[in-house]
DNA sequence: GGGCTCACG
DNA sequence: ACGTACGTGAGCCCG
């Protein structure tokens, strides 16, 4: 029998510095924990222990501090964000059903060294499970310790047996202790002989074996006078040392091996694990649903009325025309609908519609439910539009989204799952809904489906509406949920529906070309390189570059040197292969990502249809997915031809209507600097005007150098620059780039002030704002971690700005959406691009529809400084850009 | 699946 | 002392 004990603070606390910070919706870190469990994971599969524990440090003097002044002295308390996820450790342990020791006065070691040898006494083996060297002490010919240890975010781990140790350290595990009496050990304040180091203290545990034998021969051993003058002055400390390095072995511990053998987990595993957001490590745990005691469970249980005929259909549709609201779901394909209502106080329902079982006309039944009179609160709105309108069918009457309530809720959530969103709002499992009337039920194939399409009740739906409702209003957020998100889904439906028509033949014979260039570019690189070798890889292509040829390397990454643009643009003239690596990394991103990546999304009628997330960005910006029509090239010639291939249907032309300098506009604006507005109120170029003032000059003599460095500027304050950072960006010195800043911060004090008046505020609330209230937490401004508390200052600088020109932008398409609607039926929007509106319309229809635009994209809101769009268009993407 | 690189605003 | 700009998505490599 084997029995696997953990370290718990020790494998925690590594677990935490090996991985980047994670948090719930709600705040909490669970990252040490997450790697906890992933480490815990990978040692049971290696070593396949009949019993698991933990062991924890209890917060309390122990032993060897009564008894020693310096060791009181010890230890850095935790840093708050691991600090709190000790208890939540202990609440996962116990709901996976893995005993765990603490013992008041006693250290984790005392607990491992005590569990070791009772297993030893009962015949059972022990892995001791630490990043502690201490435990190295304890193995015997039956107790191994895995040594794990975190480097560069790898976790990995050694196994010390008696063997290992030996071959490693030259003497046996018992004398750990006796090299630590001398060596010492400053992480525990053990402070060891003074003046003897490790290869000393190494050597002469190696030659003697214990302190006793040392001291014993003392002085005639075999060393150093000097050092010898060192032990025999040292040897107080040394003998407390050891003793304070000893790890007791009879603790008073109520420990018994077979109390812990493996176990499966208890019923609050899965829910802890959902509000936990482990999603990743359910299935890897064997968790799943319905291990929760019914009488844990939130009623969900529901009378279901299967609908088969018109007549009752008929009946329903009444009922839900006079109900307040209905909460509704449907499967992807809309073969299936589940619908719940209330019609009065008590009075509610709960209805499946099947397509199979549906007697009647199934799209007419449709017709009627997604029409403007029956009032919808649903899941992902947008989505379901999307096919309603796919399928010729009305999309009205939808007057809530639980997904995008939660969103607008908690931006940084990641997740809006049904099922999810409703354990983290009620601490409590949804369970798939138990039918009152099994029988209405026959075996058929839909009930199948059904179970699986509605295992998250419409009912959890229903009880978000009326949790989420009231918190919108609580944190002003109606208004914009109201006039901009729920709007927004009708809207980004139509486009998604719609797509871009693009150019295919011009596309192929584009990769074409892209692809001579790479084969020539591939061949060029192997006869420079000597070898053949796989350009794509990172890793290999470092080995050439820094490696055989040996140029010089810059920053590297956590696997190796980097190879980025940054890096290999340094080395262009180096060696003629860096300017053809980076020529073929031009060509091969194009070939594989644009020219491949659209053909391969593009739809029989030749043209693609993205998805518009509403709600992944952290600042309420959309994005944009498979494929992501937000990131097509325009930065280099080459890559802007990709822009030429999307192209208007025939006879129609693209609109492009594009915000100017929306982000730097809303900085002059909620800023206040005065300086900066009446820059815009000016009109002209804002960068040169910039340049000017910064630089010191007259307007006209601003270079084209000063201009660029101003913008660079400009750019890095909306970011929340650093100095360094700004640097790298415009390639000057460090100094240069402070002296910038502190010319820019004097022109535009206002600026500067804003920068610390939003840091303030948001340490104080802990969540910063748009203008419209989309709000978003900051938990990372609260953290002892300098980097992460950094980067929460920056976000709190930039998220207002980019937020609001998120939210402005909102607006302006569903206010754009509507005058075309009315006033030129024919012309339709098909792409946003964070600051940029593209309507496909007729050809004579251009000039009406880019002055729509404009007019609606400046005046959908007003603020104390111009808003301007400017607007082109033509029979392609690239021309419209003007 | 995470890391690197690179495309966009 | 340390790392170094905000927000995204996709393709490729590699363990």
């Amino acid at each position: 029998m084997k029995l696997m004990v953990i370290d718990g603070n020790s494998i925690l606390n590594r677990a935490y510095y090996g991985i980047r910070p994670l948090t719930t919706r709600d705040g909490l870190y669970t990252h040490a924990v997450f790697g906890f469990l992933t480490t815990l994971l990978r040692l049971e599969g290696e070593e396949a222990p009949d019993a698991v524990c933990v062991t924890f440090d209890v917060h309390a003097p122990t032993f060897r501090h009564k008894a020693s002044e310096a060791y009181k002295a010890t230890r850095k308390p935790m840093p708050e964000e691991l600090r709190v996820q000790v208890p939540v450790l202990k609440e996962v342990l116990d709901a996976l059903n893995i005993p765990r020791y603490e013992l008041e006065g006693w250290e984790a070691d005392d607990l491992i060294g005590t569990i070791s040898r009772r297993c030893e006494a009962a015949g059972w083996d022990c892995v001791v499970v630490t990043g502690d060297k201490d435990s190295l002490q304890l193995i015997t010919g039956h107790t191994m310790v895995k040594l794990v240890s975190t480097r560069m975010g790898q976790t990995t781990t050694k196994d010390m047996t008696e063997a290992a140790f030996r071959e490693q350290y030259g003497f046996a595990p018992i004398h750990m202790i006796d090299l630590k009496a001398l060596m010492g050990d400053s992480s525990d304040n053990i402070p060891g002989v003074p003046g003897i180091g490790e290869k000393t203290a190494m050597a002469l545990i190696q030659q003697y074996g214990s302190i006793d034998t040392l001291y014993a021969k003392l002085p005639d051993i075999d060393a150093k006078p000097a050092a010898i003058k060192k032990l025999t002055e040292g040897e107080e400390s040394a003998r407390t040392s050891y003793w304070l390095a000893t790890i007791v072995t009879d603790a008073p511990l109520d420990f018994h091996p077979e109390d812990n053998l493996v176990q499966k987990p208890g019923p609050d595993a899965y829910p802890l694990f959902l509000k936990l957001e482990f999603t990743k490590l359910i299935e890897k745990f064997g968790l799943a649903p319905g291990q929760t005691e019914a009488a844990e469970r939130p009623d969900v249980t529901v009378t279901v009325e299967q609908v088969t005929s018109p007549d009752q259909a008929e009946r329903l549709l009444e009922q839900w025309r006079a109900a307040d609201h209905v909460s509704l779901l449907a499967l992807p394909d809309l073969t299936g609908v589940m619908v719940d209502w209330e019609t009065g106080a008590d009075a509610a329902g709960s209805a499946e519609l099947f397509f199979s079982r549906y007697q009647g006309d199934w799209n007419a039944l449709l017709g009627a439910l997604f029409s403007a009179d029956i009032k919808k609160v649903s899941h992902n709105v947008k989505d379901l539009m999307r096919t309603l309108l796919e399928n010729g069918l009305p999309a009205e009457g939808f007057i809530f989204d639980t997904a995008l309530a939660a969103y607008l809720l908690d931006a940084t959530a990641g997740s809006y799952d049904l099922q999810r969103l409703f354990v983290s709002y009620y601490n409590a499992e949804l369970m798939k809904p138990l039918y009152l009337e099994p029988d209405a039920f026959s075996p058929l194939g839909d009930t199948v489906q059904a179970e699986t399409a509605f295992h998250c009740h419409t009912s959890a739906v229903d009880a978000l509406y009326e949790t989420q409702a009231p918190k919108l209003r609580e944190k002003q957020l109606w208004d914009l949920y109201e006039t901009a998100e729920l709007p927004l889904c009708r809207v980004l439906a139509e486009m998604e529906t719609a797509g871009c028509r693009v150019d295919k033949g011009a596309l192929v014979s584009f990769g074409e070309m892209l692809s001579a260039n790479i084969a020539e570019r591939e061949k060029a690189i192997y006869d420079m390189a000597g070898e053949e070798f796989n350009i794509n890889s990172p890793k290999q292509l470092g080995e050439i570059l820094f490696g055989k040829l040996g140029l010089p390397h810059g920053k590297k990454t956590k696997t190796g040197w980097s190879t980025n643009a940054d890096v290999l643009e340094k080395l262009r003239y180096e060696a003629p292969i860096v300017g053809a690596v980076l020529e073929y990394r031009q060509y091969a991103k194009l070939k594989s990502t644009y020219a491949d990546g659209l053909l391969k999304a593009m739809d029989p009628d030749g043209r693609v249809r993205t998805s518009f997330q509403m709600t992944v960005t952290a600042t309420g910006r959309l994005s944009s997915a498979e494929p992501n029509l937000q990131n097509i090239p325009t930065r280099t010639d080459l890559g802007s031809e990709i822009r030429r291939m999307f192209i208007p249907a025939d006879g129609c032309v693209l609109v492009d209507a594009d915000y100017s300098q929306i982000e730097l506009r809303l900085l002059a604006h909620i800023s206040g600097d005065e300086a900066m507005r009446s820059a815009f109120l000016s009109g002209g170029d804002f960068h040169a005007q910039t340049a000017a003032k910064v630089f010191r000059v007259d307007p006209a003599d601003v270079t084209h150098e000063m201009r660029r460095r101003a913008k660079a500027v400009n750019f890095g304050i909306v970011y929340g620059i650093s100095a360094f950072s700004l640097s790298q960006d415009i390639g000057v010195t460090v100094a240069e780039a402070k002296d910038y800043m502190d010319a820019y911060f004097a022109t535009f004090p206002g600026v500067r002030r804003y920068m610390d008046d939003i840091v303030e505020r948001a340490k104080a609330d802990g969540y910063v704002e748009t203008i419209f209230h989309r709000r978003r937490d900051l938990p990372e401004l609260t953290s002892s971690n300098h980097n992460l508390r950094a980067f929460g200052e920056r976000v709190a600088l930039n998220m207002p700005i980019q937020g609001t020109a998120a939210d402005i932008m909102k607006l302006a398409m569903v206010a754009v959406r509507d005058r075309l609607r009315q006033e030129l039926p024919e012309a339709r929007l098909v792409l946003q691009v964070h600051d940029e509106l593209i309507v496909e319309c007729p050809e004579p229809q251009a000039e009406t529809a880019a002055r729509l635009l404009r007019e609606e994209m400046e005046n959908v809101v007003s603020l104390s400084v111009p808003l301007t769009a400017d607007a082109h268009w033509g029979k392609n993407w690239l021309e419209a850009k003007g």
